[in-house]
DNA sequence: TCAACAGGTTCCAAATAATGAAACTAGTTT
DNA sequence: AAACTAGTTTCATTATTTGGAACCTGTTGA
């Protein structure tokens, strides 16, 4: 998992330093031990240590004692907060996510683009409670996902293309796209068409049809999917929601512009 | 560094000055413009300048060109993610709140201490599904909430006095606390007790009663209440649910000190 | 009992990055 | 067209970060 060309620009500064082992520690997805971190860095015991020591007594890493790991702290979930309600989308979304899943009884995503992955932002589903920070804030692929593909389908050649050499290419399943220039022509397919579907191309059995959120200047803000399983519909009957897909996508695209926060 | 006490040890280096500037942001609750951030701060314009674009390129804050003003960033929502999902606490206690907002029929909080302030974790209601981070994430004072007077009540010495210091005391009732001395004395209480009250304390008809989740040394991990109106219940109403609130406390405290991530 | 070791912490001179006053640009108002 | 406002860039100065090495401290093994 390292290794590779680093993620985004090279880190500016000390505070990139710092939050790329906030991200380290982020990414390993439990808690860490001093060591661990170090074998895999390319800073040197000290720097380390200290940038860690920093984290820690600002809140953004938290340290167990007892069992001597670093975890990603609770300033982030406050920070976190803000941000998720000061995002001109998720929030402005709300009420539209609730009613497309009841139009259409299948559990509905809302996501945006974070350095060519799919970052969930929201997710609705017509029976079971939703659950909370397990569901949003979640990454996903984005040349495997409906959302991903829609979003990426509408950036401009730039950052499509950034977005396009970010991607990790795994195969996940059968029919996942495994090099840029098929996912490319996927693309182009997808702008020339206004949807995108994920044809079981990151789980089996699990298909969906998505679409971008786009402002009235044409940048994309984000995606919204309805995903289904195989065995409960068929892609049939995913086609028969596009029509409620693209309007709510609309819906929220002119929500999220002319909403203003109050003053 | 400028006029009053720093609220945590003195910004260290760099990195804390980025982390200041970005609570800074967040704490607006809106997008907010460059000059606004300035007036504000203590950084010359270059500093603040500089702070705020590294912050940006790393997707800690992002800037909105059409309406030029930074908000909190994506990055910080996939952080959080990883941070709660880490958390010993929150998805650990999970199935409990489920099963105590079924028991007793009233909105559940899990909270944590954050700086002497009440860091909402999760959220359960009975009847009406939860909302996201709409609700978790969310801050609340300590010395007027059940879960944070439950919190400091057991802290240790130095730690308790530390957060009494750093409250408000805003009155924002006619029953809060409004001195340190007075929620001491309250917290004193409280530890002798074992759950805390808020009578009415933060907001007008709403009360509740509070207990402290507590590892098995004896340390605070948390704490978790049982929140209603002074319109459905009574306070007696509420003391019928002690044994149950503080079973469920204890099941957590010994559901988040066994668990252990798989390695 | 002692030596070797591993994980973690501290030191300090050298290297590097942050600083901030001032100059500059671009857009608005008088 | 001059004055003003908001934001951006420059560059010599200053302060912070750096990292090799020494130093702890508890553990292992002989």
């Amino acid at each position: 998992m390292n290794s590779q060309l680093r993620q985004q620009g090279g880190a500016d500064g000390t505070v990139g330093k710092a939050l790329e082992v906030l991200d380290q520690v982020a990414d390993k997805g439990r808690p860490v031990r001093f060591s661990e971190l170090l074998a895999e860095t390319s800073h040197p015991k000290a720097t380390l240590y200290r940038l860690l020591q920093t984290l820690t007594n600002q809140g953004m890493l938290a340290y167990d004692e007892d069992r001597q790991t670093y975890a990603p702290g609770l300033r982030l979930v406050r920070l976190a907060h803000s941000a998720w309600r000061q995002s001109s989308l998720a929030p402005v979304a709300r009420p539209y996510l609730t009613a497309l899943a009841q139009e259409v009884g299948e559990t509905i995503h809302l996501a945006q683009l974070d350095r060519g992955q799919v970052l969930y932002v929201d997710k609705m589903n017509a029976a079971e409670p939703i659950e909370m920070f397990s569901q949003a804030g979640k990454v996903g692929p984005g040349y495997c996902t409906g959302v991903g593909k829609a979003m990426m389908a509408f950036l401009d050649a730039g950052d499509r293309q950034d977005a396009i050499n970010r991607q990790a290419y795994f195969a996940h399943t059968p029919n996942t796209l495994t090099t840029p220039d098929a996912l490319a022509a996927e693309l182009d397919r997808i702008k020339a068409e206004g949807v995108s579907y994920d044809r079981e191309e990151h789980e089996p059995g699990i298909i969906c049809i998505a679409a971008p959120i786009l402002s009235s200047t044409g940048r994309v803000i984000g995606a919204l999917s309805i995903t289904t399983s195989t065995s409960r519909q068929s892609f049939d009957g995913l086609e028969q929601h596009r029509a409620a897909l693209l309007r709510t996508a609309q819906d929220i695209a002119g929500a999220a512009e002319s909403w203003q926060f109050p003053t």
